[in-house]
DNA sequence: TTTCCTTAAATCGTACCCGATTTAAGGACG
DNA sequence: CGTCCTTAAATCGGGTACGATTTAAGGAAA
């Protein structure tokens, strides 16, 4: 567990945001779990992560409650929180919401996307061909978060807040059920498509972008093993 | 304050739900918000709502976190919470991405709509007419959220239990909103637009449905009086 | 040895408490 | 008479404590 040593990775910048302490615990905790440092299913045990973060229950409970809000974590009543572990059904969902928003996002982008936003675009890109090229773990896990920022930067330049919280929670919920079901060791969101898109959107043509977004989707979702497996109730407990 | 007078309105159902307390007190306030029994701005002090509650600060502490990540609520720092109030700038984000999803949540509600959720739906509009006839505060109350909740019954129908979330988070929003710069006297959701919504989506025709679903939004939003006034800080102070 | 029951450990739910911060009040000074 | 400063009240942030619930362990009976 490298939690205990993210002492002072800064928690600068809580101008206008929450109550400080309980800020930082579940940033931190969010990370672990999109970058899939926790598996899925893993017991959050709030005297655990309070010690590991020098901190009491409280401040623990505040931070889980709002993953789970997120969900990200499913607490169980009197039995505690949970790295969540979505069903088949949930994961098709969380991709069927993508697909019905995510090109809204993409044509809501557009009217803000100057020289500078699409240089930065472009830079975010490098850095994803850059992790994949890559091998290790620690770039895998980079990748599936420079993957999933390239949609955050999107859903930024719309320029409303409320979208970009939406696609927060899908982005990261998407990041744990490629963890479950991904099966192709193929990056999470495959070849050059992102580029594509913002090639699309460089020359202006918003309907492709957005359609090209909509097949993105579908080839993440394509990807995944998202067959009922029918021994669910047996086969599931023995694998974890 | 009838909210002291509730005592044993069952908090039955608490099944796969939460923490039991906090989430009553949590529904409880939502409810109150949403109907505009509580005035955007008013303050929840945590040790008042306790009282009101007969529980201690932690609880409402956490069904006052949960409702500020819903957006009902900011809490600031060492300051409290109060009923959200929303900018211009919030609301039209909010209208923007109800726009934005609502067509979708048509399409997505359409397969499942069969007989009986389409005599569900008509009986629905039922009530909702009828409340549009009565007179007096409770009613108009009612009709706010009578309204409301046709919008999240298509949600539900759409069998994505995120998609419902977000609605369900819109619509709550939409309320405060409306509450703030709605302006007519008119109802909310006006005329009988949801009766052509229901009737398209009985013989069919998904696209119309749809596509009167953002008109719908539209006209909700015209009706409301988003200029900006330039002398939002005196006057805003002077009207609450 | 397997099953069931009893008992102990661990963990959660919630009340209570104290230090810190904000807000309001009261006076002194200009 | 109005501004600024000092001081007290109210309120929040976060920690600790205790009862309740769950889970695991150990032993008795079949």
């Amino acid at each position: 567990m490298s939690l205990t040593t993210t002492p002072p990775l800064a928690d600068m910048a809580t101008d206008t945001a929450a109550d400080t302490g309980s800020q930082h615990i579940r940033d931190t905790l969010r990370d672990a779990i999109v970058e899939r440092r926790l598996a899925p299913g893993t017991k959050l045990s709030e005297s655990d992560v309070g010690e590991l973060f020098n901190v009491s229950r409280t401040l623990v409970r505040a931070a889980l409650q709002a993953l789970s809000y997120e969900g990200l974590v499913s607490v169980e009543k009197n039995r505690g929180a949970f790295v969540a572990h979505p069903s088949i059904d949930e994961a098709r969902q969380i991709f069927a919401t993508r697909r019905l928003i995510e090109p809204g996002v993409v044509r809501a982008a557009a009217p803000h996307i100057g020289k500078a936003e699409l240089a930065e675009l472009r830079r975010m890109l490098a850095a994803e061909r850059q992790l994949t090229e890559q091998r290790g773990h620690s770039a895998r896990r980079a990748e599936i978060k420079a993957s999933g920022d390239f949609h955050l930067a999107l859903a930024d330049l719309s320029r409303n807040a409320i979208l970009r919280r939406f696609m927060d929670e899908l982005i990261a919920r998407s990041s744990l059920v490629i963890a479950l079901y991904g099966q192709s060791t193929v990056s999470s969101c495959g070849h050059n498509e992102h580029d594509e898109i913002v090639n699309a959107l460089e020359r202006g043509d918003v309907d492709t972008a957005a359609k090209l977004m909509v097949h993105h989707i579908d080839h993440i979702e394509a990807d995944l093993d998202l067959r009922v497996h029918k021994s669910t109730d047996l086969k599931a407990a023995l694998e974890l």
